[in-house]
DNA sequence: CTTTAATTGTTTACAGAGTTAACAATGCCA
DNA sequence: TGGCATTGTTAACTCTGTAAACAATTAAAG
């Protein structure tokens, strides 16, 4: 006997669901996260919005005039990572920096014509992906997961 | 009139909760998982198990012998992004890597003694980190989370 | 067998996202 | 006026991860 094991007799199988990991959260927040952020870029494709700019633009468009320090504050960045943001939103035309009078120091945010449109158009997009991810699950089900989110990044605010 | 604004006037007030983005799965998970990771952080502390070390040292404990692709695939990773992982749980002597007889080309991964006895103590303040963070959830609502997050995280396996 | 294809671990180069620290300009306040 | 705080910005750096190439080895096909 003592024949040579084939490659899966020998390969351990780790029974899912039933690990330590499987019952932490945080490992399962993270690897929710890794696969609904793959599926965002594939849906978004080539020139698509990266999640952190689609997220600057939505607050800029939902809030004309914001303040760079208010919206790194909204979306949990700090302001200098923020600037890179701007700089490639404004870049493709989609916002601008404008001065405000009252204090030389901040630049309020608006966003363009096309980069409303944009936004729009990326928003529909966006919201497909989430339908086709979320499909197994019931329409109260996502309520229930968005409302716990919800929960938790909102602590320590 | 015209009396210059305070910054609390004119800063954007963003009504929180109601937003396209709070409606969006993707934009909460991220938020999330930002929190727990910050708090998992703070928690360990300097000398702590980064996140991924410790779930490839929880695989390994749990299924002695795995190979490393078999552990990169259960962990979501590339084997060339493994390297570095199981690099720095054998410099810190808590995983061996060790041959395997009937096929040279992979090695077999073990916990040694302190690496158990180490993975033993972080799970256990890794379980008071979650506690600590999802108290304002019942326990029903953490099971559910934690069944919901599966199920995304279990998409196109 | 022998040739061809696939797998494993690894290195190297790179990219993305974000942080901290410093700075100049400006505004607030006492 | 003088001292403190805020805003936007840049620069240096870290962390996490991917893609591409490679040598060694094993599996499969003819």
């Amino acid at each position: 006997m003592t024949k040579t094991m084939t490659k899966a007799e020998r390969d351990i199988t780790l029974k899912e669901g039933h690990g330590d990991l499987d019952s932490l959260v945080g490992y399962n927040l993270k690897r929710a996260y890794v696969v609904i952020n793959a599926d965002y870029r594939a849906a978004l494709g080539e020139d698509g919005l990266a999640p952190r700019e689609f997220s600057a633009l939505a607050l800029i468009v939902q809030a004309p005039g914001i303040t760079q320090s208010t919206l790194a504050r909204h979306l949990g960045v700090e302001r200098s990572g923020l600037v890179k943001i701007v700089d490639e939103l404004e870049a493709r035309a989609f916002v601008e920096r404008q001065a405000v009078k009252g204090d030389r120091r901040v630049q309020a945010l608006i966003a363009t014509e096309s980069g409303s449109g944009f936004y729009a158009k990326t928003l529909e997009t966006v919201k497909a992906h989430e339908a086709k991810m979320l499909s197994s699950l019931s329409s109260d089900e996502v309520d229930t997961l968005k409302d716990l989110l919800y929960k938790i990044r909102s602590i320590e605010l």
